[in-house]
Parts: structure tokens; C-alpha cells; sequence
DNA sequence: TATTGTTATACTCTATAACTATA
DNA sequence: TATAGTTATAGAGTATAACAATA
């Protein structure tokens, strides 16, 4: 026995990535502050703008998220008019969500800020890196097929 | 103008490495369950058999949180009996946190989850990918002198 | 009954800032 | 005063589960 214990201490691949990654999303968080929207809401209204109108069951399933947490981030972007919702025609219970013309302005200006906050992390890295790193990560989701952004 | 528009919708890579990074913790979360220990526990815990007694402010600082968040973490597995904590002889203010026998006894069952998942999700890849991987984190953690795991 | 969305409740994780007790 | 730790407060992010309306 040759003091097994803790094998591999500091070698956990998962909490390197969590520290990253929390550094990332924290740094993210601050340059968002400014435009009144978290990164929850941030994530919502992007796959919004990916998705178009849809219904918060579709988005709930598409972020890997409860319909109960997508409604209270759909009652929160409706309060800042940042989307619009209307009932399905063809289905009373079913409702459709969409961006409105104000959040479909902010949108881009938010993804700005997420180019500006890739481009001071990742800028640390050469471009051949960025890609490989991407590649990896890619490989990772496709290999869990991850559906999801459970933020978190 | 070729509608540029939201130009990187899915090109960040803080989006991916969000996502993922969340899975791996999701899912250790879930693993960690049993034993009655939340992940920012685990990280404590982790941080005090690597750097032995320490004090609370210590900590933090190694953990890149604020006095506060450790406190609360330091109550609860107080609570739980796997830390001791005990006053400087030399400051009265300052205490001094360590793993207790039971604590000691339980973080390397806790490393053996971790390394679980790790196998679980990173598994996926190749050895050299895993490798690849690894030091491409390392280094942004360097580049940014990341201190800590604001685990968030 | 099954499904859609809402709501009530409850955690975790963490920050900020005010406070207490030393030094 | 300055430092160590605590506590009160707040808020993000999310789950679970019970519920209402519609199908």
C-alpha cells in the first residue's frame, strides 16, 4: 500500500472545468449586470432567437430544464418586455413564446458581450487551441447527447 | 451587410464549456447525494486535506470565496462532524479548521465518486484527448492566475 | 386521463455589508 | 484602527410536487 488515499487529488478533469467554467460565467455575469438580464435569461432568449416562437415545454426540453423553471425566466423576461406570449390557436393550454421587438434588438448586443468576454478568456489560447478546446467540448456533448444547458 | 446579426450564436465557447461544465456537476451532484455531501462541501473538504489545518480566511482566499461563504460552509460540516475547528493559541481570533477523523475517513470515498465521473463523462474521449483537454485548462487557470473554484 | 403551464416550497451557492471580538 | 470571523439579507438558479385548465 503505497498511500493510495486520495489518488488523484488535483487530477479531477471535472473540477478544473468546473473552476474554468465558473470563471467564465461569473466574468459573463458582470458584463451582463449592465443590460439588466442574467445568463439564465441571456440563455433563453438566444435559443428563442435559434428556436423562434415556441412553446416553454419545447424550450424547457431544448435547455434540459423544468417547465417550472422556464416559467418563472419567461415571467421575468415578460416583465422586462424582453418577450411576447400568446396562446396557441389550435390548443388552449399551449402557449407561444417569442422574442419581442426589443428583445430581438438586445439580443445581439448581449452576444457582443459574450464575444467580448470568449475573446479575454480564450484569447489566452492560440486559435488552434480555441478549436481543439471546441472540438473537445463538442465531442463531449455529442457523445452525452447533452440537450441542455441545466445553468445551474 | 450579410446579416450578421447575432454573428457567434453558437460559437461561444464559454456557452459549450457552460454546458458541459454543468453536467459533470449535475451529475456529481447526484453521486454525492448519498453521502450527504453537497458539492461546495466536497471542494472544502477536498481544499483543507490538501492544505492541512487552516484558518477560514486561508481558505477562501485558496478557494477564490469571501469569509462569509466559507463560514456557512465551515457550520455545516462542523454539523455533520467532519471538520474540527479549534482557536489559535497564538491570535484569539483567529481559528483553525481541520478535517476531522471521520471527514479524513470520508474524502477519499468522495475522490473515488469523482473519479466516477470523470471516468463517466471524459471517458468519451481518448487518453490523449483527456490529456489534451487537461492542459489546455491548465492553461487558461495559469494564464488568469484563477485562484479559485467560485463554484457558483 | 394525459398534457400544458403555473405556483408554492425549498435548497444550494454565493455576495455584500454590517457587526463582534480580538489585536 | 485593522483583522478574523459571524450573521443578516438578498438574489440567482433550479428542482419537486401539487394544482388548474384544457384536451
Amino acid at each position: 500500500m503505497t498511500k493510495p488515499e486520495v489518488s488523484s487529488l488535483d487530477l479531477h478533469l471535472g473540477y478544473w472545468l468546473r473552476m474554468v467554467s465558473n470563471h467564465v460565467s461569473h466574468s459573463f455575469r458582470r458584463k451582463l449586470e449592465h443590460s439588466g438580464v442574467t445568463v439564465a435569461e441571456w440563455v433563453l432568449l438566444r435559443k428563442l432567437l435559434e428556436l423562434g416562437p415556441a412553446a416553454p415545454s419545447q424550450v424547457a426540453e431544448a435547455l434540459g430544464m423544468t417547465r417550472g423553471a422556464i416559467s418563472k425566466l419567461d415571467d421575468r423576461l415578460l416583465a422586462k418586455a424582453l418577450v411576447e406570449v400568446r396562446s396557441s390557436p389550435s390548443d388552449g393550454r399551449q402557449q407561444i413564446v417569442s422574442l419581442s421587438t426589443r428583445g430581438r434588438a438586445l439580443v445581439p448586443r448581449l452576444a457582443a458581450l459574450a464575444d467580448d468576454n470568449d475573446a479575454h478568456f480564450f484569447g489566452a489560447l492560440s486559435k488552434t487551441e480555441q478549436a481543439s478546446l471546441r472540438a473537445l467540448l463538442m465531442k463531449l456533448v455529442r457523445s452525452h447527447e447533452l440537450q441542455g444547458t441545466p445553468i445551474d
